[in-house]
DNA sequence: CATTTCACCTGGTGGC
DNA sequence: TGCCACCAGGTGAAAT
């Protein structure tokens, strides 16, 4: 479900909501697919702790963990929600979803969850003085200058949209975002990254940061189940002009709107817009 | 090295 | 109703 809006949404949900509470017991279930760190060392690293933030980093919701609020960090709890992954407040009391991996019991008596289905999110552990900060593998595409941005795709000879689907140039870009921005910047997916002229590649830039601001404010997309911290729904989705509108007419100029494949996904463009 | 393809999972939908 | 093919917000390993 996650791009960078929902992941950012979720991230400042759970932030507001458990920002100086205190990890006092960890659950996690017996699959073994969502553990990046073995789950009885999260647990014991996790237990004890103090929630100091909850920020997003790319695609990753980062818990910043440490002995007081305001202290130094000693820990980071690494969330990655994957296709179908939740990270949810509760209460303990709260029916129990199914397909719930982790349980974070809180001093104030709330609970963190994390919910994934299909078992491609991630779970991590890092011990800040051994590992270091996590930093993410790429760049920032809010706050990355046009210089930096247009630097990514020099001599590259992939689609334009396999490369912003690449989470070690840019991190924090999916598919929803990726076909939305390209079909705002009037730029067909399958260009090659390495041709595209400068004065597109800011036009993309642009509308890579617009779509993805004005995703944010609007909760994310819930294009079937994503839900933010508090179970709410966004509505972005709304708003797509392209993105699993494959037959349905181009709001602009009423033309079919294509689907094919980029990259082994499937990729929304309008033929006449888009160049 | 850069690029492409596919496996990893569950669940929903639509055709027959 | 059942069965099947296909699709879905992502990534990383393997192949090219």
């Amino acid at each position: 479900m996650p791009e960078l809006p929902e992941v950012e949404t979720i991230a400042r949900g759970v932030n507001e909501r458990l920002r100086g509470d205190c990890i006092v017991e960890v659950w996690f279930s017996s699959y073994k697919e969502p553990f990046k760190t073995a789950p009885a060392k999260q647990a014991d690293g996790l237990e004890g702790l103090v929630i100091q933030r909850v920020r997003r980093v790319g695609k990753h919701i980062v818990c910043d963990l440490g002995e007081n609020v305001d202290g130094p960090s000693s820990g980071q709890w690494i969330v990655h929600l994957g296709m179908s992954g939740r990270l949810l407040v509760t209460t303990p009391e709260a029916d129990v979803a199914p397909h719930t991996h982790a349980r974070l019991t809180l001093a104030s008596g709330r609970e963190m969850r994390f919910v994934d289905p299909r078992r491609f999110g991630r779970l991590e552990f890092r011990v800040l003085a051994k590992s270091g900060a996590f930093t993410g593998p790429g760049a920032e595409p809010l706050t990355i200058t046009a210089d930096e941005f247009a630097a990514l795709f020099r001599g590259r000879r992939l689609a334009i949209k396999a490369a912003l689907l690449n989470q070690s140039l840019l991190h924090g870009v999916g598919n929803i975002y990726a076909d939305e921005s390209l079909f705002r910047a009037g730029i067909r997916p399958k260009r090659m990254a390495g041709r595209l002229k400068r004065e597109e590649l800011d036009r993309l830039r642009m509308a890579l940061q617009q779509v993805l601001r004005q995703a944010i404010e609007q909760g994310g997309s819930s294009v079937s189940d994503y839900v933010d911290a508090n179970g709410v729904r966004g509505f972005f989705q709304l708003e797509h002009r392209v993105y699993l509108r494959g037959g349905q007419p181009c709001l602009v100029c009423a033309t079919p709107i294509r689907r094919i494949v980029v990259g082994g996904r499937g990729t929304h463009f309008c033929p006449v817009c888009q160049h």
